[in-house]
DNA sequence: TGTTAGCACTCAACCTTACCGAGTGCTAAT
DNA sequence: ATTAGCACTCGGTAAGGTTGAGTGCTAACA
């Protein structure tokens, strides 16, 4: 346990380093003001922090910096209990706008808070979870082209074109559309599959001709990916940091941001409310010297989407916690009311 | 005019300078072969290239690396005569799989070109300007909203959400989608605002009872946007080029990319076949230590898109510009058979 | 017992200097 | 017209010196 002078001592070096990005001296804490001690109690108070592991000397002669375990206490410990549940009213402008949607909703929020913070923020839409199924729909371009169309209750299109063997009937397609349209309407994404597998199928079987040969097709055409939407804003904000002056670290972000199976991975085991996970907690190698911020906000039933900020362990951390909090609870508001006003 | 020799000696030069980065020396061209003057000579006749703006030197004392003249000589004279018309079939596994659409051949295509060349791709999709359109639709979600569906006779999808204000009737909607549906098919993209603007307004004020509004809605949801379809591959490879060590190069090429705008921009001015555009020529100043190598590949009836490979000027121009070539042919072509086999 | 002044020590960062080597330009010889 | 020879230039690297911010430890002090 920390007495209060270690703690207060922990959160002025932290302070200090996340401003400037530089290890801090025990003068320096001294002169600051705050802790009225002469540095050479700070220097003992200092040892003793980094034999407890919340300390790092980039040499040993050099200041300290924070360790992981240093800014973990600090976001368990000194944050956290200082949070304010304050409206920041930030999302105003967007949600007033008559002609939203739900993605241009999480889109905008993205970019604002990527303009606001200078991180990279990624947001994930509302989960799979609860989103239901609206309709199938399957438009003819061609003799033996067409577009298949999935909507969602949240507003979320899907779209595939497909060319359609001579060896199909375009009757039989419709049909078979008509039937899912029938069967699958209210049906969860995430029990899309089971159902198919059960109930349609006999059905089917009964009214279609061709039926192994049609549903193979419609199955690959609608149901093959998993729709996720994922937004990332401000990704060249963090070239601004300086902890990335070297390339191979901004390579491996790149590259890692440009892969969307691993970035939900990322989200994958985050319960709701507020997540703060500080380098090698993180489970991507590419990302161990990012620390990433979640909030999840909810829709109406269940449904749950995911903001996250990325940027460096050296991260504002209460700047980014207040804000996401703040933008997690407007969006969840914001939907709520939408929600209610148009929800079926 | 530049004589034989010189025109060989810049030809090294060139080679030799994409191919390890560094200045290249009279002593080392003399050693490689394909020259058989001494260093002295050669030494001269660089110094007459220099003169001619073909070279260029770091410092005083160092080797010579071509300039954007030399590049652009290199390209022009080097370069185009020796071009073959190959076929490479490297497409031919994309094309062959069945569920294919448009907007994936074209992905994939970036793709494979950046893991190719280790440049970074940007394909645009087929210009607006033939595209046309099939069919309009809404598909209400709940009382109060509802997803528009545009759809282009490429397969191409556009989708909006939006809210129905209370005082505008459903049926009144569906009225107007129908006129839409039934006055539009067909119609080029290009001129949608057109015939909106003279035939069909017409129309819809005979039809529609609250037409004012309900015409302005809709135009909102369906017309709001510019379609365009624009794919970039790759973006992280440049970061392997040495000349790609500053962070503030990498950081102004990525915010160029973020921005879709700017990068449509970019192919603005594109004429048909292959075009080069090296450093400064290009318009943008974040891009101007890159060259572009841009080739169109057409659809049946005029429409044409737009692949591009950017490197830094520094860049395998004839290896690119043999698989650019190659790749928009196949292109071509494969989509010629489609439209034939599929076309309206 | 907790706090602080003093002091020797460490080490990154920076500067200077020296040197090497790849390269040039020019001149004179072939 | 070509080339050998030579003085010169300059980036890059390595070695040594200096500075200053910082530490740990000891001993004195309240």
């Amino acid at each position: 346990m920390l007495t209060d002078r270690q703690l207060l001592i922990l959160q002025v070096i932290i302070d200090e380093f996340i401003e400037s990005a530089h290890p801090v001296g025990s003068r320096a804490i001294s002169k600051k003001g705050h802790v009225s001690y002469s540095p050479a109690t700070i220097r003992n108070e200092m040892a003793d922090l980094e034999d407890m592991g919340y300390l790092e000397k980039t040499h040993s002669s050099s200041g300290r910096i924070p360790s992981e375990k240093g800014y973990r206490y600090y976001v368990d410990h000194v944050i956290v209990p200082t949070m304010t549940q304050s409206k920041l009213n930030i999302m105003e402008h967007i949600i007033q706008d008559d002609f939203f949607e739900m993605e241009e909703i999480v889109q905008k929020s993205a970019e604002i808070l990527s303009d606001l913070t200078n991180y990279t923020s990624i947001i994930l839409g509302p989960e799979v979870f609860e989103t239901k199924l609206k309709q199938l729909q399957i438009v003819p371009l061609s003799q033996h082209k067409a577009v298949a169309i999935l909507i969602t209750d949240t507003g979320h299109v899907e779209h595939r074109s497909f060319t359609i063997p001579v060896e199909i009937l375009a009757s039989d397609l419709e049909k078979m559309v008509n039937i899912l349209n029938d069967r699958l309407h209210g049906v969860p994404l995430i029990h899309l599959q089971d159902v198919l597998n059960t109930e349609v199928v006999t059905l089917m079987k009964m009214y279609v001709q061709d039926y192994e040969r049609s549903y193979s097709y419609l199955k690959h055409a609608f149901f093959s990916e998993q729709p996720v939407n994922i937004y990332i804003g401000g990704k060249s904000n963090i070239l601004t940091q300086p902890e990335f002056k070297d390339v191979e670290k901004v390579r491996s972000f790149y590259t890692m941001m440009e892969n969307k199976d691993e970035l939900v991975q990322l989200f994958s085991n985050m319960q709701s409310g507020m997540n703060v996970t500080i380098g090698h907690e993180n489970k991507f190698e590419a990302i161990k010297d990012f620390s990433m911020i979640t909030a999840t906000y909810s829709l109406d039933k269940g449904q749950q989407g995911t903001i996250a900020l990325l940027g460096p362990t050296r991260m504002e951390y209460r700047k980014v916690m207040t804000l996401l909090n703040a933008v997690a609870n407007e969006m969840t508001d914001a939907l709520y009311i939408w929600y209610k006003n148009n929800g079926q």
